[in-house]
DNA sequence: ATCCGTGCAAATCCTTTGCATGCTC
DNA sequence: GAGCATGCAAAGGATTTGCACGGAT
């Protein structure tokens, strides 16, 4: 749940306008679905600004990534992105039948990379995904 | 390293044809890279039999993957599937710079989901992904 | 002989790009 | 006023689909 203002605040300053689009689809984000598609959002912002283009609002979920201030999202194998607004260090848990992701707060610290299988790369991050089905798709 | 006649057997237990399209693919599956892409094994497979359609090849990895021969690999945002001839559970090690995937055979075992962040998931697989910069890439 | 599998081409889905207009700073 | 951001439409890449023909069993 990211705050308007600090979105805002961070194309702001990159020295990025900030336009009623921008505006529109920082508020979406802001309040909506913690893990939304672009088509998500292009659908809600055409829902009250009617003319949005959709390059108007990858570019806008492009440069917000690059700022940090969400997380792209492409480990499902849905064949789109899903932009991911919480930005806190976490994981995933996905139902394979419909596609429900919920998020997996807990950091497995434990889990690193025994040294002789890190073949001399230097490791920036890793990502635990669960799969499996959620209670409603378990009939 | 899947063994050739283990996938031919497949096809052929599941009641499928063996055709030469299927027969190159499945040679190729069998011989060469870990984690190749649709369009590599295109390009590999029309190399040898120039008429081959792209239809054919997704059409054999899609069957191949539902059979288990071959899992799908989508967890490394390049916009396209890989498909990972390592059936055997293991995890992977992406260079973000220059997409070299390499295998974790470590199975991350104590890598469990506290019961109370399952939300009442049944958990059928978990995947450990890390991300970092190959040797080559660290410059 | 029966189907399943094939090649071709077109279609689809998600995303990106080019460009002239318009709005934020 | 300067320059970035926008909308539109077209392009792009990966994958899927429809269909008539041909080959495997």
């Amino acid at each position: 749940m990211p705050d308007l203002e600090v979105l805002i605040e961070l194309f702001r300053q990159s020295g990025r306008k900030i336009t009623p689009q921008r505006r529109a689809i920082l508020e979406l984000l802001a309040q909506g679905s913690v893990h939304p598609t672009a088509e998500e959002i292009y659908q809600q912002v055409t829902a009250m600004m009617p003319d949005v283009s959709r390059a108007t609002v990858y570019n806008t979920l492009h440069e917000l990534a690059a700022l940090g201030g969400v997380n792209e999202a492409f480990e499902f194998g849905e064949g789109f992105m899903r932009y991911d607004t919480n930005t806190q260090a976490h994981h995933h848990l996905f139902c394979i039948r419909c596609h429900t992701l919920v998020d997996i707060n807990h950091d497995f610290a434990e889990v690193a990379l025994p040294s002789e299988e890190a073949v001399g790369y230097q490791i920036l991050r890793h990502r635990v995904t669960f799969y499996g089905l959620c209670p409603d798709c378990q009939s």
